[in-house]
DNA sequence: TTGAAAGCGCTACCAG
DNA sequence: CTGGTAGCGCTTTCAA
């Protein structure tokens, strides 16, 4: 590409005769500035669209408007739904979002990433982003790997950082763990969150023997999973099995049949997470106090317009 | 969060008693260094774990190694699957990505972003990222908006910008369009990409009089409605009607029915758009020649398994 | 091979 | 209210 020519706050100094401080003033708009000369700065800034480099910004005021999103996988539902709720609310507050997918478990696509979360991390910080959003991963495993909460540690020790997922122990990050999988905890039999896994967990409680008469997936991708599993079983959705799912997306009122869900407020827990973030990095690093009720929402999927329940 | 301290390049040079410029010739590897020194800076490097702060380095050498990404939507698989395969190539080559949902024409879950993309490409710019890629959005309309246009050329002119979609006279990105929607086109009522979509457009088709027996949706997602639609109408699906899908998620392979897809190899297109910019960013702004030949892959929701065709 | 020093573009302090 | 100036943390000449 040929050189562009850019321009720079001393070329707009220059121009509207004043100095590179006063055409910082006006772009700040927090120092008194005489409205001549606010004029004057403002009218050459027009002409040339200047814009001032954010990197210089950044390196003196220590802030960029950057917030750095660690996830596995923007490609299910449930993250990109979360992502575009967080995107909105750090818009709202003047932030950027850096994704980062770690394509921890895989993705639905098949693609993997080479790079382990502890790449992401010191990237992000190298970058100097303002904090760091993770969601998932990692964190929910049971055991969590040592390296990746060495990883954690150092980046929380750097800038703020909100996790969804369970707390660890020793680790300053604010952690957000909404309580899901209450009740209904007869047969489990998930692994992950992608349609195969569906599919298969319908095949495990099948092959066990066990007789159910409902399933609860948790997302929507699963719940379609299980339904084709029974479908290809030949056992009845939802005659014979309900099937149950724990998303609120709008695919889930297309289903064939139309998904039952339950409502876990994930629209809420994205703007709960990026605003405690976003007042994290203001200098607040109290945890929110939050509930977020589930709430069900009755569709074919679990029997109900047959008079079953 | 109470003041984290940071390391400097300054400090390492103190520590391991060399002057910074030699600090920085060892993290870039680039010049040569005594094996002595290189050693003593090296473990004083590793001793705090230092990382040089990437808002200088790129001040300095014009490079920030960011790409940005406008897209409509990422909860829309098209994009998101286009997403992950984009990045794994950025990652390759040590970039980070700066994603922009535009949300125009809303998203799959009714979240709207209020800025419009002049916004995300001043941003961007400002922020001085390497490069942007455009996928979608405005430059698919019919007439794209005269505003747009603007400032499309504007950043284009700032920067390297790979777009997806039609090409615009007079604007200065690389355009990559791959030909869609040949064939088939004996009955066309689709407006956008969601589930919803699907659904209306058959009713459009079904009010309309018109009688048909093949469906051909841009994506799963919309034909996942279009067959709810059809079910709902007591249409069959596949004996009254065929639906064909123009995605290749895996999620199609577990429809009820199975949908029959066109594999337009999304994944090729996205490693394509990315090293096309890559190398733009690297100075070679030649297009690329290439042709992603679609692909069909059969499934029930055609009604071959049925002897129809 | 090395270090001193001149910036990158900007903000914020200091005098005036 | 204004301009000069000292940096932010780093890379890259230029001499030594």
């Amino acid at each position: 590409m040929e050189e562009k020519d850019h321009i720079t706050i001393n070329q707009i100094a220059d121009e509207a005769k004043v100095s590179i401080a006063t055409v910082s003033r006006v772009l700040n708009g927090n120092a008194t500035v005489s409205p001549e000369r606010k004029k004057r700065v403002e009218e050459v800034i027009k002409k040339y669209n200047f814009s001032p480099n954010a990197l210089a910004r950044g390196l003196i005021s220590r802030q960029t408007k950057t917030i750095g999103v660690v996830l596995p996988d923007i490609s299910n539902p449930y993250f990109s739904s979360m992502f575009l709720e967080i995107e909105r609310s750090a818009l709202e507050a003047g932030y950027t979002l850096l994704l980062c997918n770690t394509l921890f478990g895989g993705s639905s696509h098949g693609i993997r990433n080479t790079k382990e979360e502890s790449y992401y991390f010191q990237m992000l910080t190298d970058k100097q982003v303002d904090g760091v959003l993770i969601i998932g991963g990692q964190v929910d495993l049971t055991t969590v790997d040592d390296n990746y909460k060495q990883a954690l540690k150092r980046l929380s020790s750097q800038l703020p950082v909100v996790v969804i997922g369970k707390e660890l122990e020793d680790i300053n990050c604010i952690f957000i763990h909404p309580e899901n999988g209450q009740g209904n905890e007869e047969l489990i039999a998930l692994s992950d969150y992608y349609t195969g896994d569906g599919y298969s967990a319908i095949n495990t409680l099948v092959s066990r023997n066990t007789s159910f008469t409902a399933f609860l997936a948790i997302n929507d991708n699963v719940a379609l999973g299980a339904e084709r599993a029974l479908l290809d079983l030949s056992i009845k959705v939802p005659e014979d099995v309900a099937v149950i799912s724990c998303d609120q997306f709008l695919t889930g009122e297309y289903h064939i049949p139309r998904l039952t869900s339950i409502n876990q407020h994930h629209d809420l827990l994205a703007r709960l997470v990026i605003n405690t973030l976003i007042s994290a990095i203001k200098g607040n690093s109290s945890s929110p106090k939050f509930s977020l009720t589930p709430e069900l929402v009755i569709r074919e999927s679990c029997g109900t317009h047959m008079g079953i329940r």
